[in-house]
RNA sequence: GGCCCUGUGGUCAAGCGGUUAAGACGGAGCCCUCUCAAGGCUCAAUCCCGGGUUCGAUUCCCGGCAGGGUCACCA
């Protein structure tokens, strides 16, 4: 067979030789160990959890080493794209602090190895299956997905290998003449790969996170080129791989069951094929069984929910880069200033099972970090999360910023030693400042103590009360108060004889606070009266009587 | 079902032939304390199972078992 007249037939566009692309796209010049590496989503919708962890990886492992994180969109599937998704990746991302060098939508002088849309590049595509099919490496194939499903329904019926090989593959060995009578008749077709493998050979292949993984060749003719002339994931990622010059590919571990197709197809074209690392995916706990995160069922896979949420960006960052490196836990725990970027990252070390997502580690990190917040930037952070989901009030309220730092340095302990370290998310926080705003300050008075009691309490310190009290005094004045009641003025006493007290000055202190903000648990009561003023608090004191 | 990957406390995990089997999160308790938070201290809890190899296996080999992934003109 001609099969270079069936090429030309085939694939009759005007296209620059193979060659040509290698003198287009020349090898990058970077320093010695620098990887390129490349996040290279397809633009179906929003960017989730999985896809921020493989960037972290891919982002890491290019910056650690002096290379290139470039992003690439492979949007060859027509169907499933969604309008706004290219700026949504770079958006979201940038959000949580990730940042390409290189690609689609990204204003750099690197650009050099694009265009970065895989639709945009057809051309390339093309001429390589074109030159395959010269080679007599592929073949149009006039199979309908009916017949193919039929074909598919006998082999899983006999229990053999679904797919188009060996005799299954019909249209691997057409004669020249039925190829051109049913080009004549128009019949659609795709390019397959002419598989030159058998899976009876197994080979090892070394895995940058996995180890030597052991796999078969592939004997399966894939498709190479759609019915629409565009390339599969498969052909197109090789094809791409090599002209960008991607040293390290990392993905996620669905794909190692289509490695030897990659192989092959490398092999095929004369490319060196990159490295690979595939990660292990993400998982969560459904009923009593592990299984992957998956976009549909889960609202934690969103990026959104993070942000909605009011996760601290870099906790986030944070928390899983303990997932892609164990060992960076205890480097946090020995640099809790430092830069997590320092941190000297590993792909090899990446573990090799799945894991499970662990919220609470996740609040953990968020929490400290929410914790070392400067005034100013707990302000920054948590205004902006009220800018977006508060309420009305909450963005009143925030509107007063001097106000604010003075509570929240307060409250959240900012700038001091004993710093409030329970806040997880942004929402938790600006809801802890509700009592500082009569509007949302809700009385709720749940004292444990009769009304007699607690009466006397609040009318004899109100009456003693001056906003000029230092710490001591104004404690001095609650410690007064106790035996009015029956309750032991001095802790030491009242564990020496209970007995003998109705309760203790914390019980005297726990009316007091009931009643200012409407909780048993605050921080320094003092403080915040202070920080209420005179009148405000003289307010609550008496509205607090039962 | 075939093929591939994985298997250390509840969770994330260190470990690479001899260890009291790290550490972190979570849990329990104690101390401190005007409550909460923070902090300090203490405790409970792990090598999937069965065979080998070896003086000795969590570590190496084989076989089970369990979990996960994948079998498209989707990526």
């Amino acid at each position: 067979m001609d099969t270079k007249k069936l090429a030309e037939k085939l694939i009759p566009d005007e296209l620059p030789s193979p060659e040509s692309y290698e003198e287009l796209y020349p090898a990058r010049q970077l320093p010695a160990g620098a990887e390129v590496t490349r996040l290279a989503p397809s633009p179906t919708g929003f960017i989730h959890l999985g896809n921020l962890f493989s960037a972290l990886a891919d982002e890491r492992v290019a910056h650690t080493t002096g290379g290139i994180f470039y992003l690439r969109i492979e949007d060859t599937d027509e169907k499933r794209k969604v309008d706004g998704a290219v700026e949504s990746v770079i958006r979201s991302l940038d959000y949580f602090g990730i940042k390409f060098d290189e690609g689609a939508e990204i204003d750099s002088p690197l650009n050099k190895y694009g265009p970065y849309y895989q639709r945009r590049r057809a051309g390339l595509y093309r001429a390589f299956a074109k030159k395959l099919i010269a080679e007599g490496l592929a073949y149009p194939c006039f199979c309908t997905s009916g017949e193919l499903d039929a074909v598919r329904e006998k082999q899983t019926e006999n229990k053999e290998i679904t797919g188009y090989y060996g005799t299954y593959a019909k249209c691997r060995n057409l004669s020249e003449e039925e190829i051109y009578k049913k080009l004549e008749e128009g019949m659609p077709y795709v390019i397959r790969l002419k598989s030159q493998g058998n899976a009876a050979n197994k080979f090892t292949f070394r895995d940058a996170i996995k180890g030597d993984i052991t796999v078969t060749e592939n004997e399966q003719d894939i498709v190479i080129l759609k019915s629409d002339g565009i390339p599969t994931y498969h052909f197109a990622h090789a094809i791409d791989d090599h002209f960008m010059h991607t040293t390290l590919v990392i993905r996620g571990e669905e794909w190692l069951s289509s490695l030897p197709v990659h192989i092959e197809l490398h092999k095929v074209l004369g490319f060196k094929p990159p490295r690979y690392a595939h990660t292990s995916s993400l998982m969560k706990m459904d009923g009593d069984t592990k299984r992957k995160l998956s976009k549909r069922k889960d609202p934690e896979l969103s990026l959104d929910y993070y942000r909605k949420a009011g996760y601290f960006p870099l906790a986030v960052v944070k928390y899983l880069m303990t997932v892609l490196n164990s060992n960076f836990e205890e480097w946090l725990l020995k640099n809790p200033d430092g830069d997590y970027r320092d941190f000297k990252f590993r792909i090899d070390k990446m573990g090799k099972s799945g894991a499970l997502f662990d919220l609470d580690k996740l609040n953990d990190v968020s929490k400290t970090e929410i914790s070392k917040l400067s005034a100013d930037e707990c302000y920054g952070f948590l205004s902006g999360w009220v800018s977006e989901f508060g309420t009305e009030a909450d963005k009143a309220h925030f509107a007063n910023r001097e106000y604010l730092v003075k509570i929240l340095n307060l409250v959240m302990g900012t700038g001091g030693k004993k710093r409030r370290k329970d806040i997880e998310r942004a929402e938790q926080g600006v809801r802890l400042l509700d009592y500082f705003f009569d509007d949302t300050f809700k009385p709720v008075y749940g004292y444990r103590f009769d009304r007699e009691t607690v009466n006397i309490v609040l009318k004899e310190f109100a009456a003693a009360y001056s906003p000029d009290d230092d710490n001591s005094v104004w404690f001095a004045k609650v410690k007064a108060l106790a035996p009015k009641v029956g309750f032991a003025g001095e802790m030491s006493e009242y564990k020496a004889h209970p007995e003998n007290y109705k309760g203790n000055v914390s019980d005297v202190a726990e009316i007091l606070r009931i009643a200012v903000t409407g909780s048993a648990n605050s921080p320094d009561l003092c403080t915040i009266m202070g920080i209420l003023g005179r009148e405000r608090s003289l307010a609550r004191l008496e509205k607090g009587m039962i």
